[in-house]
DNA sequence: CTGTAATGATACAGACCTGTCTCTTCGTTG
DNA sequence: CAACGAAGAGACAGGTCTGTATCATTACAG
């Protein structure tokens, strides 16, 4: 429990903010371009991408607006920013919850959905930065767009390895499942009031994977 | 096969301009309102409500901007009237996919899941227009965001009947698994490439309302 | 035919957004 | 102290967006 409050604590503050633990001298002694990135994914994530405009990043950043062109060519340019550190720290995120259960795969899958059942509830938690990023740009040449995609690619290849470690019956059809099953408690945590649905997540994770595994329990 | 085929047809014709099938001068004929209203779902389906612009709207259905706000109040009683239209669309697929399983509620939870597996499939899928609503707009005063969620509630107490009238172990729980695995789908259709994802949408339902329906078969 | 209501076409105002430019300030280094 | 580079402050240009106002045209009813 404590635990995964800090699990969340290292997701979420890594995500949205990590200097809020600094004073705010601390704060201003950070790189331009450290506090324009820091302040950019917080609104991004928050509020929107196409409803934060450059002016409030400024604004709120404590930067000029020079300093940011000279850091980033464009706004899009900062988008890919924010999506590439998001990814780094999702993946990061991943690999501590994995590195619970080393060398068991089940487990290992299971720790996944509990751990995101919990992070769904958080009340900064706004939705996968990835899919609601996809959702507004809808451009395919995007290249925003385009990370976002290599990031659920990334999450299905890792997903699939878990599955075939686990020996499932069918990896393909469990990953699949699975990476469904994400999906839906990334879109369900921000837009749906599902009750008590970190429950949910972690129930319907063992479901499906104990169906898939059936034949061998651990 | 043919009957799935019609029914994405229904569906998603409905969707996103039944007047296809109309001469060009009988859509003329068509009320300006109307016109207005077909053309703003149709683009704010495919390109995003923030990216689609009132002129784009007007100049796409042939109509004068005074008569678009001579309808409609604004851009958002706009957005909002495509997603009242919308609601009523979903609610009648709905009612048509489970209308082919009278008195069987837990073939009407799998047959739902069936269907939303080939509409994911459908080339002109783009996810569900109310998580992307929702995604795009943040403010939580915004009536459209309202509508969504409102949408989501009416989801889940649908759900939650055919939970409760299959005899599920625990209709809560089943429910709020199957919203999930629904919302997944959706999500997944439209950003990743998940093979034969509608197979896994309703290989996934059918192993959830077998574990939560598990001592009674049908 | 005439009058009325609906609609098309278009110009315009005000706000906002991105990106550029100039000027000033501050900290560091020699 | 002097010089230099990084960064703050703010004006500005060009574009886009929503919403309003004006005027011409069409459809139809009496």
């Amino acid at each position: 429990m404590a635990e995964i409050g800090a699990e969340i604590g290292a997701e979420l503050g890594a995500e949205l903010g990590a200097e809020l633990g600094n004073s705010g001298a601390a704060r201003a002694r950070k790189p331009a371009r450290d506090r324009i990135l820091d302040t950019a994914a917080e609104l991004f994530y928050r509020e929107g991408i196409r409803a934060v405009g450059i002016d409030t990043i400024i604004a709120q950043s404590g930067v000029a607006k020079m300093s940011l062109y000279r850091n980033f060519t464009s706004k899009d340019d900062l988008v890919c920013a924010y999506l590439e550190r998001s990814m780094a720290q999702h993946a990061a995120w991943w690999d501590r919850v994995i590195a619970r259960c080393p060398g068991d795969p089940r487990a290992q899958m299971k720790a996944l959905f509990t751990a995101l059942g919990h992070w769904i509830d958080h009340p900064k938690f706004q939705g996968c930065p990835f899919t609601t990023a996809a959702a507004e740009l809808r451009d395919p040449a995007n290249p925003a767009r385009a990370l976002a995609l290599d990031h659920k690619r990334m999450v299905r290849d890792r997903l699939h390895g878990l599955a075939e470690a686990a020996r499932a019956d069918d990896p393909d059809r469990l990953c699949a499942q699975l990476q469904l099953l994400m999906e839906g408690a990334y879109a369900a945590g921000r837009a749906l009031d599902l009750g008590p649905g970190n429950e949910a997540v972690a129930s319907a994770a063992a479901a499906l994977i104990d169906a898939a595994c059936g034949g061998m329990r651990d």
